[in-house]
DNA sequence: CGTGGTTTTGAAAGTTCTCAAGATTAGTGG
DNA sequence: CCACTAATCTTGAGAACTTTCAAAACCACG
């Protein structure tokens, strides 16, 4: 046994793929399965346009995904956590439709799409996992559409800060204390705010003390209460 | 040969599963695929929490998916049009995550997804155009996130308009006239807009010479000015 | 320790919403 | 086929929320 990272010693391998698969069938996916190296933060990982030939796991760090407009501006449409696949909205035609960039120094996991294609007809744990996470990742978007869309700007960065406060739960993280990796412009984008609305709200959810937030990081006073403004 | 529909005969198939499947493999999906009795208007095919044991396919009409907030609100997130397969957010824990209502009389197939995933096992194309519609939903519904996160309330609902024309384009309807089949309402529930604003909108654009709209009966009189506003 | 990027805060301006009422359409039963 | 009722749609005016513009404070990196 080396130290190289392997799908069957992967902490994150509970929300990635290997999910539903034996000892012996995770063995034979890490077998496909490349190493990619190091991102930097601001290293740009997929460009739209490219063709798909790979998934990307997230291994640790955190990245997001966007798209340009007719404008030349950002539309942030995700945010990608350890555990994370990135790739799907790309599976339509073989293409790439968004850019993807690291937000901090990152190590990802790099799954070759023939070989998961092959690989899946022998494997039903496989295929089932695969629509798993990609229907998951359609709930996740309708449901912030939902969000978005009959919630105010208070409303909304709540939930934000819910949705990532139980996501590093499930990654065995505090979900009381986090830190943001991605600066408050990327939030206010990926919310369809402004700036400054953010930076307002997270003072006023402070002087609530439902959260404290120094810098980066984040702590929750009262889950409970952020839960109750995000409903 | 009966009277009865078959994905050999279907005008949707190409935009359906038999897309990228030889005729007896078509003739092989075609035997486990139900016929589901026809809907009225209103009627409610899928209840948000039900277990999820078939998929659908729309043959004719339409539907709308919603989930109930908690303070009981409908929020609308998709409609859904001939060809649109129905109930992929519920791969991920096999239960429906959102309601699904008929806008006008709907005929659809049902399709067991035990079958489903047995075959898929067994045809690649199939697996493929699977993951394709599902990566189609995914794409859909950020590019509309992005579209409602970063635009006027003219600009949300000429997007609509002209996703809708090129959905009955590629069903092989005109994109230029076309009866919206949801209310005003539904409309500025999907777009997070009030039914003021639609109806002031669609005014607008009417006066601006770019549409006309008779009741539900829409008719695009510039499509390159509503896709230069929509943009 | 300076420089650039990020965040905070204030005040004015806009866009969209809410409330209210009237007009039109669709559906139902006589 | 008409009349009636409920639902849908339109239009106006004031209110509310969020944005934009502007400037200062803060942080991070070389």
């Amino acid at each position: 046994m080396t130290s190289y990272i392997h799908c069957q010693n992967c902490s994150m391998a509970t929300l990635c793929l290997p999910y539903q698969l034996s000892p012996e069938q995770t063995e034979k996916l890490d077998t496909i399965i490349q190493r990619h190296r190091p991102m930097q933060k601001k290293d740009v990982l997929i460009h739209s346009g490219e063709p798909l030939k790979y998934l990307y796991a997230v291994r640790s760090g955190s990245l997001k995904s966007y798209t340009i407009d007719s404008q030349g501006d950002e539309q942030i449409i995700d945010f990608h956590l350890p555990g994370d696949l990135i790739g799907f909205d790309g599976l339509i035609d073989g293409e790439h439709r968004s850019f993807t960039q690291a937000l901090e120094t990152t190590m990802l996991c790099e799954i070759p799409m023939q070989s998961l294609d092959t690989l899946s007809a022998e494997l039903p744990g496989l295929r089932k996992q695969l629509l798993r996470l990609m229907s998951g990742e359609l709930y996740a978007s309708k449901t912030l559409l939902g969000t978005l869309n009959h919630h105010t700007a208070q409303q909304r960065l709540a939930h934000f800060l819910v949705t990532l406060s139980s996501r590093f739960q499930q990654r065995g993280l505090s979900n009381r204390e986090f830190r943001l990796s991605m600066t408050r412009a990327d939030i206010a984008n990926y919310l369809g705010l402004s700036v400054e609305t953010i930076s307002r709200i997270l003072t006023n959810l402070q002087q609530e003390e439902v959260i404290r937030v120094t810098n980066k990081l984040v702590t929750i006073e009262s889950l409970e209460k952020l839960r109750t403004i995000a409903a």
